[in-house]
RNA sequence: GUCCCCUUCGUCUAGUGGCCUAGGACACUGCCCUUUCACGGCGGUAACAGGGGUUCGAACCCCCUAGGGGACGCCA
């Protein structure tokens, strides 16, 4: 048995929980039945992967102890491949789907796309596009290919009545109405697949025999199972796992939650004790036990135990079961270690001293000033803001555009920081001084503090988003309306 | 809008036709322990979405309704 995870980068470069939360279910599955678990990175896609964003996920897997296995040499490297460097192997693979008749090159551009879209959606139709609404007559077909015109490869889809069926571990047999099924594009216009075609071509060459994946992909499972068809390779046994949620029960989303594992680190949460959460995610122990290391989890794995309703993601209880694990499984000695390699060390002190020392008169004055880098959420309340001019709305507009900003930001450094919030400020008319002294108290709960920016920056990405976002909700929030129209104004201030 | 998936305390869950007057855990709460707080111990509140079947018997099987979620991209 050979089963694997499919890693991929998030926009912001976040290693998602959710991806860790997979992972561990295909590991547990593998090894339970002495398989194989394999990693594979999805990396197609230009705008979101960068080699930092793909080693942060393979980091933060390690960090919580989820070991991969070392796969067959599947074009040329071991390893979580990389699907880069094998392009050409998916462009052979889409030819020859060409040359048989069953996938087609596609010359339509964006805009007709969408009106096509559009028309089927106002005649109460689904929005799959299937290979004869996207037919061009011969000559502008010729025309378009001279005039050297983008195109993709598409594949053929049935385009009649009918079911297809989908064999499930947990749920049974699903029918899928094949109405629903578009002619989906294999080879993009760059010539890199689509998750679609790299993921049926790589699980064939690795072997791979059970595919256990979020629950966001059975309607795509139709498509996996004609690609399998028209090559003629036998299709892997398909487990679709329930989604993790926000406590609003939508798909966990950083804008609800904190979903980075970069962020439970900081927050200081123990590697196992996030794994032993993970695993209490619709699935139990036969004793119903809650706390269990990965090893007890492999060694009573039993898959049938997966429970489908969407768990929602408890930071409550995480946070009791990770106190279990500091009073029950280490001793004083391992504490100490543990604290000593989550923040207190030396290379902590050294980045964190130059912005201290200018302010400190005795050695004692250090804790104080240091306080909020350690700190998880701050203890902050409506009155701390109250020593600011201006409005709380419009502190909290300030707010929300800076979180926003701080969202897009990819690489985090104190003058991409700088230059974010100065660019804000202007834009917003304000004195950059006015503007980031509620960023101040959001950040390192008062006004008096190292810079801002080199704040952040030594807090990272996750954190400072998350501090940003306590502060809003400490403020009161953003109505769903409110929001609205923060968003546009947003909007606006960048088309300026 | 169309299709798919899901539905047990507020939350995570046990439960696969009689053991269910529905069990455990988090949270909340009462008491005990304790100079305080925490930890720990003992209690309490709290759920089978609704309606129809099938059956001697239904949380469990079937149907309908409702609710929630997901998918409908040159994202994965």
């Amino acid at each position: 048995m050979t089963v694997r995870t499919r890693v991929a980068p998030s926009p912001t470069g976040d290693p998602h929980v959710g991806t860790a939360y997979i992972a561990l279910f295909n590991l547990c599955f593998a090894r339970a039945h002495g398989g194989q678990f394999l990693l594979r990175i999805e990396d197609t896609d230009q705008a979101r992967s960068t080699p930092e964003s793909e080693q942060a996920i393979l980091d933060s897997l390690r960090w919580l102890g989820l070991e991969w296995d070392e796969g067959p040499d599947v074009g040329g490297e071991h390893g979580p491949y990389r699907q880069s460097e094998r392009m050409a192997i998916y462009g052979q693979y889409a030819q020859q789907l060409v040359d048989e008749g069953k996938a087609f090159v596609c010359y339509r551009t964006e805009q007709e796309l969408n009106d096509l879209r559009e028309a089927r959606r106002a005649a109460g139709n689904s929005t799959a596009l299937k290979p004869s609404d996207l037919q061009l007559d011969e000559a502008e077909v010729a025309k378009r290919r001279s005039a050297g015109e983008p195109y993709v490869i598409r594949m053929r889809v049935p385009e009649g009545e009918g079911c297809c069926t989908i064999e499930d571990m947990l749920r049974g047999t699903i029918e899928l109405d094949w109405a629903m099924v578009d002619a989906q594009i294999l080879l993009k216009s760059d010539g890199m697949p689509t998750y679609h075609l790299a993921n049926v071509v790589d699980d064939h060459l690795m072997g791979i025999t059970h595919v256990l994946r979020g629950e966001e992909w059975i309607n795509s499972a139709p498509k996996h199972k004609l690609l399998y068809e028209y090559f003629g390779w036998e299709m892997p046994v398909l487990c679709h796992l329930p989604l993790l949620r926000n406590p609003d029960k939508s798909k966990l989303s950083k804008r609800k939650n904190p979903t980075s594992i970069l962020y439970y680190q900081r927050m200081g949460y123990l590697p196992e004790a996030l794994l032993n959460y993970l695993g209490r995610m619709g699935w139990s122990m036969p004793d119903e036990r809650e706390k269990f290391s990965l090893e007890e989890m492999v060694a009573h794995f039993d898959i049938q135990r997966v429970s489908l309703g969407g768990p929602i993601f408890d930071i409550e209880k995480l946070s009791w079961l990770n106190g279990m694990w500091i009073r029950e499984d280490l001793d004083e000695a391992q504490l100490a270690q543990r604290l000593v390699d989550w923040a207190y060390n030396r290379d902590n002190l050294m980045k964190v001293l130059p912005h201290a020392r200018k302010r400190m008169e005795t050695l004692s004055d250090f804790a104080p000033l240091a306080n909020f880098l350690v700190c998880g959420t701050l203890p902050l309340s409506e009155a701390g803001f109250s020593s600011l001019s201006g409005e709380r709305k419009d502190i909290v507009k300030g707010l929300q555009f800076a979180l926003w900003r701080l969202e897009a930001q990819r690489h985090w450094t104190r003058d991409n920081l700088w230059n974010d919030m100065k660019a804000l400020a202007d834009s917003l008319g304000v004195k950059v001084k006015d503007f980031l002294a509620p960023l101040f108290i959001a950040i390192a709960g008062s006004s008096a503090s190292f810079s801002v920016v080199d704040s952040m920056e030594l807090l990272g990405p996750d954190m400072s988003r998350a501090r940003v976002r306590h502060a809003i909700d400490v403020l009161g929030g953003v109505s769903k309306k409110a929001m609205k129209q923060l968003e546009k104004e947003y909007q606006s201030l960048s088309e300026d």
